[in-house]
DNA sequence: GTAGATATTAAATGAACGTTTAGTTAAACA
DNA sequence: TGTTTAACTAAACGTTCATTTAATATCTAC
């Protein structure tokens, strides 16, 4: 490869007289690798289609990774944690049980229209496959998040706020609708092309009221019920 | 191979003077795949192993159906047309729109636990992948339980029975919620096996009760709410 | 019982896969 | 400026992939 630049727009470029950059080649790996693991799954790609992708040479991924299952490794793990971090944190605040799981819901919803994209996708796919390219440090994500969850619908029923719903049952409901409408966005305007897509926003705003309205018990309003 | 009987228990079952059985092969590899395309994904299967498992010989695949993705093709339009009638039928039934909508959750329930246990997986892998192995007769299979589900939803709003809620809204999060608990059940035993997993019938009632209570109009019952 | 059609097999094919290797180039440091 | 280290490249490696081929075995019909 001479002085030929790479396509525009994607992955690494480099002016004539190049400077290095290690970071750059990594982060557009990173980058490439997880778009195409999200739209076709960790044995849909091949580390060609990454390396094109991104710009760089197919070696750099073994060099720099480790290998194709490292690189899938590294981006599962990192985008879990983020967004558990995000959960735990707001399932630990105080208030209302109902306002706590909207702020739930909102949060996870806002990480995967904007700082995450594709994460609902990796994670639905990987979930899948039953985590098999989980180490056991990201099997435990999922955990607590279900905990999370729990803690603050157990809250919410023993409040008085909640009916007597199973929590586990409840954060299933929850997560899986929440997971299921990012995840399957791309497939929805295929197949619906001629209504406008619900946005994100909107659907998290529909499954707050959706949850917390199934969840109230009934004569109470289904917000600002807290037992003193 | 001689007179060796196969792994027992699995695929093509020949005794030592054996009749020929074609169909025999055809629903060993129907059989085989399907378990297999749902735990891997298509990518994630080669026809070695659909073969293996079958205990019919590679070429099978593609002398019976065409070649890997075909037999692919072949059981996702299988299994998505026998669901797919059943909500039509339900949902063009009478009564009040909150039991049809209860009826349509058990109807899927009861297909995901019993006849097609790998349906959701299948299903769920291919929509994630934005449908790229469907033929387009299939793709038209989900616009139909939209438009059936949509039609009971705004029925139930029209007859006061449901809030005025967004009928694509609530299609997704009732069918989102219940595809994602059936596909991921595998992964539940994994990531919680100390506590005992939820069954397809414990989880139904759960999301019939959460959806009717969500979207009924406040003050109302859930139930029995015919406008005569 | 024989002929013809169908099902099945083992082997071969060529392409694609992920990774390793040896060699080259740019950056860091003296 | 000369040397060392890290980043990168192109090629080769050995494996696995889905499919095709040619030959064989079995069933059906007569």
């Amino acid at each position: 490869m001479t002085t030929q630049t790479r396509t525009p727009g994607r992955g690494v470029k480099r002016r004539a007289g190049r400077p290095r950059r290690p970071a750059d080649s990594r982060a557009a790996l990173l980058a490439a690798a997880t778009e195409l693991f999200a739209a076709h799954g960790f044995d849909g790609v091949s580390v060609s289609d990454i390396a094109e992708k991104a710009g760089v040479n197919r070696a750099m991924i073994s060099y720099h990774f480790g290998g194709k299952r490292d690189l899938y490794a590294a981006i599962l793990a990192a985008t879990f944690q983020e967004i558990v971090a995000d959960v735990e944190r707001i399932a630990g605040s105080e208030g209302p049980a109902p306002e706590v799981l909207r702020a739930i819901v909102a949060a996870i919803g806002d990480a995967a229209t904007h700082r995450h994209p594709h994460f609902c996708t990796m994670m639905l796919r990987e979930v899948l496959t039953g985590g098999q390219h989980m180490a056991t440090a990201v099997l435990a994500q999922p955990e607590r998040v279900l905990a999370a969850v729990q803690r603050v619908v157990e809250r919410g029923v023993r409040e008085g706020a909640f009916r007597p719903v199973d929590p586990l049952l409840t954060h299933l409901s929850l997560v899986g609708s929440l997971v299921f409408f990012f995840a399957t966005s791309g497939f929805r305007q295929r197949v619906i092309p001629d209504r406008r897509p619900p946005d994100g926003a909107t659907y998290v705003k529909h499954l707050q009221d959706l949850m917390i309205e199934g969840l109230a018990t009934r004569g109470a309003p289904a917000t600002r019920t807290v037992r003193p």
